[in-house]
DNA sequence: GGCTTGGGCTCAAATGTACA
DNA sequence: TGTACATTTGAGCCCAAGCC
C-alpha cells in the first residue's frame, strides 16, 4: 500500500521535517555546498575537514534518502505532470474544496508522491495526490512531496494502491482505470496489482466498461455509491440502441447535470428500467371505520397483514374460515391460473 | 497458455423492520 | 427510542468450461 509506505518512510526517518529544496535530478549535487576555504592552522585545517565529512555525509545521507523518497522535499506545482494513467472520473467539487480549506487552515500533512519525469529533466510526473495537489496549486503554495525512482509499472501499483488504501475510488473508475492501463499496454500482472483484484474480477471490470459508451460514463461520472450489479444491469439494459438513444436526451438535460453523479446513475437507470416499482401497502378499510388488514402485493405474492391491535380475533378468525373460503374459490369458477 | 465468462459461496456493511 | 434481527447490496474468491 502506498500509504503503507508513507509510513514506513516515517518510521525510518523519524525526523523528516527537514523539507529540503531540491534541485531535480542532481547531477551537479549540489546538496553538498562544499565551500572549501582554505586556512593555516592545523588545528583549524582539522576542525575543517571533519567539518567537510560531516557535511558530506550528511549531503549524501540526503540525496540517498532522496534518491529512495525517504525524504518529503518542497516542489513547484508548476513542475510537476498528471499521472500518465488518468484514474478518476473528474472531483466532486465540495470534497475539493473542503480540501482546499483543511490545508489552508492545516498546511499539508501529507506528501504526494511523484517521479523524476522520464524525459524532461527539471519536471516531474505524479503518482498520486492528485487532489492534494490540485489544492495547493489553488492555494498557491509549494508542494510538499516524496520523490522516488519509478517504473512505469511501480507508478501505477503505487497510483492504484494508494487509492485502494483510502477505497475511494469508485467501482467504474477502477474499471476505467483498468481499461486504460490496459490501453497503455500494462500486463494484466500489472493491472490485477494496481487495483488489488483477481484476474476473473479484472476480466469483468473491462468488459463491463467497454460495454457501457464512454459519453454516458463520463456523462454520470463516479456514482461511488454504485457497484458492479447495477453497472452490469445498465450494461444489459444499453444494449438497446433505442434505449441509448433515449440516454443520449437525457443527459443533455440541463437537470441532468444539477445531479449528484449517484442520482445521475439512478436516473439513467430508471429510465432503462422496466420500472417494478415497489409496493406500496394498500388498507382494507371495515364498515367501522378501522383498517383491521393491510395488503401488500408484488408479482410473487399477495400478503394480507392482520393487525391485532385493531382487532385481536379477525385473523383467527379468517385463519380457521380459509378451507371453507378456499372451497367458495373453487366453486367460482377462478382457479388457479 | 492466457483470457473470458458464468455461477456459487462467503463476508461485510448498509438498510429496513419489528418489538420492547 | 434503542436494540435485535432480517434483508439487501456490493464485492472478493474460487472453480469450471469455453474460446482464441
Amino acid at each position: 500500500m502506498a500509504r503503507k509506505h508513507l509510513f514506513e518512510i516515517a518510521n525510518t526517518d523519524p525526523a523528516p521535517a527537514e523539507v529540503q529544496q531540491p534541485q531535480p535530478r542532481q547531477l551537479e549535487r549540489p546538496l553538498l555546498g562544499l565551500n572549501l576555504t582554505p586556512s593555516t592552522p592545523v588545528g583549524a585545517i582539522s576542525q575543517s575537514l571533519e567539518a567537510i565529512n560531516s557535511r558530506a555525509t550528511r549531503a549524501e545521507e540526503i540525496e540517498r534518502k532522496l534518491s529512495q523518497g525517504h525524504v518529503v522535499v518542497e516542489l513547484d506545482p508548476a513542475t510537476i505532470d498528471s499521472a500518465i494513467v488518468v484514474d478518476r472520473l473528474g472531483v466532486d467539487p465540495a470534497q475539493q474544496d473542503a480540501l482546499v480549506q483543511q490545508i489552508r487552515e492545516n498546511g499539508q500533512l501529507v506528501p504526494i508522491l511523484v517521479r523524476p519525469h522520464p524525459t524532461e529533466a527539471g519536471r516531474y510526473q505524479l503518482a498520486y495526490g492528485h487532489r492534494r495537489l490540485s489544492a495547493v496549486r489553488k492555494l498557491g503554495l509549494q508542494v510538499k512531496a516524496v520523490v522516488r525512482e519509478l517504473s512505469d509499472e511501480e507508478l501505477v501499483v503505487s497510483q492504484g494502491q494508494e487509492n485502494n488504501s483510502r477505497q475511494d475510488l469508485s467501482y467504474i473508475e477502477r474499471c476505467y482505470f483498468a481499461l486504460r492501463l490496459e490501453e497503455r499496454g500494462f500486463s494484466r500482472d500489472v493491472i490485477m496489482a494496481a487495483l488489488g483484484v483477481d484476474k476473473a474480477a479484472l476480466s469483468r471490470m473491462i468488459a463491463l466498461v467497454k460495454r457501457v459508451p464512454a459519453d454516458i460514463i463520463e456523462a454520470i461520472g463516479s456514482a461511488p455509491s454504485i457497484g458492479r450489479q447495477r453497472w452490469a444491469e445498465l450494461a444489459d439494459m444499453l444494449e438497446d440502441r433505442a434505449k441509448r438513444g433515449r440516454v443520449g436526451k437525457l443527459i443533455c438535460d440541463s437537470e441532468f447535470s444539477s445531479m449528484s453523479s449517484d442520482e445521475r446513475f439512478n436516473a439513467v437507470h430508471k429510465l432503462l428500467a422496466t420500472v417494478k416499482a415497489r409496493a406500496v401497502p394498500a388498507s382494507w378499510t371495515a364498515p367501522d371505520g378501522t383498517k383491521p388488514v393491510s395488503i401488500s402485493e408484488n408479482d410473487r405474492r399477495l400478503v394480507l397483514t392482520f393487525d391485532k391491535r385493531v382487532n385481536p380475533q379477525f385473523g383467527a378468525f379468517i385463519q380457521q374460515r380459509l378451507q371453507a373460503l378456499y372451497d367458495e374459490f373453487r366453486e367460482t369458477g377462478l382457479k388457479e391460473q
